[in-house]
RNA sequence: GGGCUGCUAGCUCAAUGGUAGAGCUGCGGACUCUUAAUCCGUAGGUUGUAGGUUCGAGUCCUACGCAGCCCA
């Protein structure tokens, strides 16, 4: 089926960087931007088929989720301007076992390389094989991402014979294949080449198998036993029906199959398919020559960059998907990759400033939902709250009263504290819904800290030695510690309350900044300069201790000074 | 060596060739007194550099620099 009916297609439109303009006020100022997705989908026309495919070879990455998020993020826009359109999503499986990861056993696999992922037996008991074992743990994220596509695997389409037209189709036409090859991405094919992978009839191999003949009905082929650089054949020989799963299709070959076979018309790849003369050059070259077809819209994206120490495997916390929806809230995970455009990298840690700064925006839009929701006249969400609407999992926002995150990773890391206790003294009466959405927050500061948060991300109340940042303390600062101590000592109750006002009238009663007086004794204690709830955090110190500390940090100021 | 993408406020990012914006940070203030909490206000820019096209360039072109990636 030829997509669109208008005379230039969605992705000339694209191309021609038209913008469709919509204005969401009536202010004038001019405001013609978009959500990047709804920009996509506001340039096609008709229905629409959009695929996404992956090899399992092995633990998926987060940054193959992004693939995921955008396909499924257009394909809500489409249908939320109540355009016809489906989502598949294919699962590589005949692909070749080319390497092992290093987390599994090599002796136990290497047996099995160059075999097809799908006859390659799982790590565990559990899966029905290689392919499943990585494919099902992935399948889950896409559940607990709330992203529904029509999941097909590509050995079923062999075994079933679905792409059996396809593959005579290449065969018959291998001097084109062969042509588009060398003219495209300048690779060089001997004449006999023929564009096909037979699983050897002996070995079970199919990286080492190289087809030379076609005669309509089998394909002759040889199992060699210089292969390629990292498995040898075992020279069999032999003609044999590619068809019924026998072999499969190169696969940019078998790429272009399937557009055929579901009629894909929407297909981004990420930017290291993109390239000029790379594999989506040359795929969308075979569809159009040899099935004289327009190739789906396309437009690279970006990777997922994991920079920094706290994501290294060295700490047992990687950047599997599985691991990051183990720790976010799903409309969390998905605003994160939704968040920023396709043809922008994402540069990912889950240091303490990014953390908070995704809850914090998060946060943010459900305000401004709230605000919106409650001074609605009609009509749409301002083009600001889509990516709020675009996280949920579900087709409506699922609003709350937000709790600052920071505010709850400081309150997990201070002893004794009841958190609970702390959010309603410091929030509006909360419901339900709020309360299921807050256990899940203290959820994630408590696997945040657990696993993700460097040390001097913590909050360490340095009991058994000074902190050496008390060299930062001034002289005025150690004469507020020293009237402290004097009040502290006879303070009526040792409660958070009582120490609060304490602070504060002992700093009234000199010439200091009260910024600096605080400073001064978040520094004896944790070594920083800013912290929790300062007469809280005390609280739960015995006084003794506490006066002594402070006793001790004035003396070595003093004796440094001298 | 060739190529792709990006470079905008201290940070993270917006902005159809038409007056460069937001959030956070910072700074100032308020909450009968607050300390990783809340609210209000405010500052912040030669859009990586140098040229070019244009009435007009963050946006288009050329070269260079930096970063990430792809290919050889």
């Amino acid at each position: 089926m030829e997509q669109g009916g208008s005379h230039l297609s969605a992705q000339e439109k694209w191309n021609n960087r038209l913008r469709v303009v919509q204005r969401s006020d009536n202010q004038g100022i001019g405001d013609c931007s978009m959500f990047w997705a709804d920009k996509i989908a506001g340039e096609m026309q008709g229905h629409q088929v959009i695929n996404d495919s992956k090899t399992p070879s092995g633990r998926v990455h987060i940054g193959s989720v992004r693939g995921v998020i955008i396909h499924d993020i257009i394909y809500r826009a489409l249908k939320r301007a109540n355009q016809p359109v489906k989502f598949i999503y294919g699962v590589d499986d005949y692909d070749a076992l080319d390497t092992i990861p290093k987390y599994l056993d090599s002796t136990k696999f290497s047996p099995y390389l160059g075999f097809p992922l799908c006859n390659v037996p799982s790590p565990d008991d559990l899966a029905s094989d290689y392919a499943n074992y990585f494919m099902d743990e992935f399948l889950e994220v896409f559940q607990y991402l709330g992203v529904t596509p029509e999941v097909y695997h590509v050995r079923d389409l062999y075994r079933k014979g679905r792409l059996n037209p396809f593959i005579d189709t290449f065969l018959q036409n291998a001097h084109l294949v062969r042509s588009v090859y060398k003219e495209v991405s300048k690779a060089d094919r001997p004449d006999n080449w023929y564009p096909f992978q037979v699983i050897c009839e002996q070995c079970g191999k199919i990286a080492t198998t190289v087809v030379t003949n076609y005669n309509g009905e089998e394909v002759f082929y040889h199992c060699k036993p210089d292969g390629n650089d990292w498995v040898n054949g075992c020279g069999y020989t032999g003609w044999v029906s590619p068809f019924n799963g026998n072999g499969k299709l190169p696969w940019k070959l078998e790429w272009v199959a399937k557009w055929g076979l579901f009629g894909v018309s929407v297909e981004l790849a990420g930017k290291d398919h993109s390239q000029k003369g790379g594999s989506r050059d040359v795929a969308n070259a075979l569809c159009r020559n040899i099935l004289k077809k327009k190739p789906p819209f396309h437009s690279p994206y970006e990777f997922i960059l994991v920079n920094g120490t706290k994501m290294s495997s060295s700490k047992g916390i990687g950047s599997s998907a599985k691991e990051i929806a183990d720790l976010l809230p799903p409309e969390l995970m998905r605003f994160l990759l939704l968040r920023t455009q396709p043809r922008s990298g994402i540069n990912f840690s889950l240091n303490y400033d990014a953390i908070v700064r995704l809850f914090r925006d998060y946060d943010g839009l459900i305000e401004k939902y709230h605000t919106w929701e409650a001074t609605r006249t009609d009509g749409d969400l301002p083009e600001e709250l889509l990516p709020l609407l675009y996280a949920q999992t579900g087709a409506t926002v699922e609003t709350y009263q937000p709790f600052d995150f920071s505010t709850l990773i400081s309150l997990e890391q201070i002893p004794h504290l009841q958190t609970h206790a702390e959010i309603v003294k410091r929030s509006k009466p909360l419901n339900e819904v709020d309360w299921k959405v807050l256990t899940g927050r203290i959820a994630v500061a408590r696997k945040w800290l657990a696993g993700y948060a460097d040390e001097d991300e913590k909050l360490v109340l340095q009991l058994d030695a000074i902190p050496e940042q008390v060299k930062e303390i001034s002289s005025i600062q150690v004469e507020y510690l020293k009237k402290l101590t004097g009040t502290l000592e006879f303070i009526p109750s040792w409660d958070s309350e009582t120490i609060q006002a304490t602070l504060f009238s002992t700093s009234k009663q000199m010439d200091i900044d009260q910024a600096a007086a605080f400073k001064a004794v978040y520094l004896s204690f944790l070594g920083k300069d800013r912290g929790p709830r300062c007469g809280a955090l005390l609280s739960y110190l015995d006084q003794d201790f506490v006066i002594a500390r402070l006793n001790a940090v004035i003396h070595l100021r003093i004796s440094e000074v001298i």
